[in-house]
DNA sequence: CTGTTAGCGCATTCAA
DNA sequence: TTGAATGCGCTAACAG
């Protein structure tokens, strides 16, 4: 329970004016006297006035919160991600409420639903791998709650989003491994349903074709992400008589495990097998053998553009905005400085 | 700007009752009429009703929103005890707003101030490396405003806080060393106005003692955690007439570094000279070569225990509470499973 | 330039 | 069991 402070009430009463008089004192508004702005300012300093911020959201009807849900922080795309939003957010006095979904759909429906309780001005999110209907964050538009999507947007037209196009990246990926002379390549991919997985089979598709390599099915495997089901794939790959020379992988994460079972089975890193992936991550510097690039998805720029582009919603007074897909581009990039 | 939604008045007049007893109907006061309950309640669901969390706030002086201030949130320590944060939150219908101070100690006080105004009912904070008073979190107390310090807590009594001891883990690190026949450990330490280096330096002299080895001054080194600091640090120990055998490092990250530049002045790691290291970051669990082991300080549970201290104090309606420290033990840890 | 007044949505005290 | 009235702190429309 918050302890009583000054207000403008208690500033009007002691100077003998009234509150609107200390209302617009305060706020420099143009039809207010020098003398006693001076003075209102000086008592309010005095009592160490500070204005009553649910007081001023209750009125304004505006929170100058902006929720941010990811499915968790742990993650360091996320972690970066949040970063670029709380910066953004920071600069134009907006505070940043966070939860997690933890992948969860239900538990994704169930934030929305306090963040929409708490009115929050907006809501930034990237879905949970399972969320598939948006249903939930439709109701948010009934309550005039802009939310914007990034890096894991639903495949939906006319939503607000930002995210990090795979293709230029993926093909990048092919074309440097195709210029190490590898001929066969192959992808280890994330889950058939998610959309990541789609674009990256897609571009790596064409990357091929653009390199005159035939994409051979068999080279095209697929985990769910466990460790159990990245070890096998690993092994199917391994399992044919005509072995990749090169795989590139869904991201750094499931490389990192793909090259310790690799690794255990005698394969030597780069050498007898070539990695490439997604990510980025900054600790693969560390690593006495990284995957030799990965494709980076520049989650600081995704969330502050995700708040650069909220923003422009919240203070654009067309109701009707039309609604816009920012998409970055992605870059293969090796962990050299 | 909100929509308009439906309001308690609202469904007061279309059912011709008082808006006393609409708020009465939807609290289960018991001093209600179970019909008009019935009614009331039945209308509300079918307008939709969500009471408006702001007025509530501004009512009841109680915002249900916990502020959090770190360092950063793209270290996976901070992010895990926000992961703990964020979880015993939820739990009780509280929100999470967040900010980073970039261990600015500036920064961090503009942060404490913002989260003054905008009425957070409790502040979870820890502090930026280079904070030494804290008078910018005395203020808060004049509002009412508890503060729970974590991790980086201020060396000061009489404060809330949830720190680690880092005695257990660097006793235990010492004697897996010695167990394994090391006798000449050195130890490479943080910045030394950092009470988390004193502590490890303390803990590691009474260590050595312990296992009658002595401490000798050439082999405490220290880095301001930069990466040349660190590698001047690190070759000064190579350039010993008498080299350690085996390193005791700040934290896995300096760890990293050290190793990697260890590697490069053709150090077998592990073998010619022995790493263990604070943090247990996971990822190195896919290094070839990660620090023999690593001091737990278990940022999950550091979390989740400051903000059910948090809870207490806030339940307490005891005005002069008494301040609690609460100190979990480090514990040394390998990544084996 | 300044004062008066109303009202945001809700909980709550006092009457009935 | 219900209603009427009040006020939380602030902004803004309107009147002077």
């Amino acid at each position: 329970m918050q302890k009583k402070l000054p207000t403008i009430k208690e500033i009007a009463k002691r100077l003998n004016v009234s509150v609107s008089t200390v209302s617009r004192a305060l706020h420099d508004h143009h039809t207010i006297g020098l003398r006693t702005k001076m003075q209102v300012k000086a008592l309010a300093k005095e009592l160490n006035y500070e204005p009553n911020q649910t007081a001023i959201m209750f009125k304004q009807r505006k929170t100058f919160i902006i929720g941010v849900i990811t499915p968790r922080l742990t993650e360091e795309f996320f972690s970066t991600a949040i970063s670029g939003i709380e910066d953004v957010a920071s600069k134009n006095k907006y505070n940043v409420l966070i939860a997690q979904s933890y992948d969860d759909s239900e538990r994704e429906q169930q934030i929305v639903e306090t963040m929409k309780n708490s009115r929050v001005d907006g809501l930034l999110v990237s879905v949970a791998k399972n969320t598939k209907s948006t249903e939930h964050f439709d109701a948010l538009k009934k309550y005039n709650i802009p939310v914007v999507f990034f890096d894991c947007v639903p495949e939906q037209p006319d939503l607000n989003s930002v995210s990090c196009d795979l293709h230029t990246g993926t093909i990048e990926a092919v074309n440097f491994l195709a210029a190490k002379g590898h001929k066969r390549i192959a992808l280890l991919n994330g889950p058939a349903n998610l959309p990541a997985s789609n674009q990256r089979e897609k571009s790596f598709i064409e990357g091929l074709e653009k390199n005159k390599l035939k994409a051979d099915p068999a080279l095209i495997v697929e985990t769910d992400l466990s460790k159990e089901s990245t070890y096998a794939a690993v092994q199917s790959l391994l399992d044919l008589k005509s072995k990749p020379t090169a795989v590139v992988v869904f991201n750094d994460y499931v490389a990192l495990e793909t090259m310790q079972y690799a690794k255990s089975k005698k394969i030597r890193i780069n050498k007898d097998i070539s990695f490439v992936s997604y990510a980025h991550l900054p600790v693969c510097n560390y690593l006495d053998n990284p995957p030799l690039a990965s494709v980076e998805q520049f989650p600081y720029e995704q969330g502050s553009k995700a708040m650069d582009l909220l923003f422009n919603i919240l203070s654009d007074t067309n109701e009707s905005r039309k609604p816009e897909q920012i998409i970055l581009d992605s870059k293969l990039m090796t962990w050299g400085d």
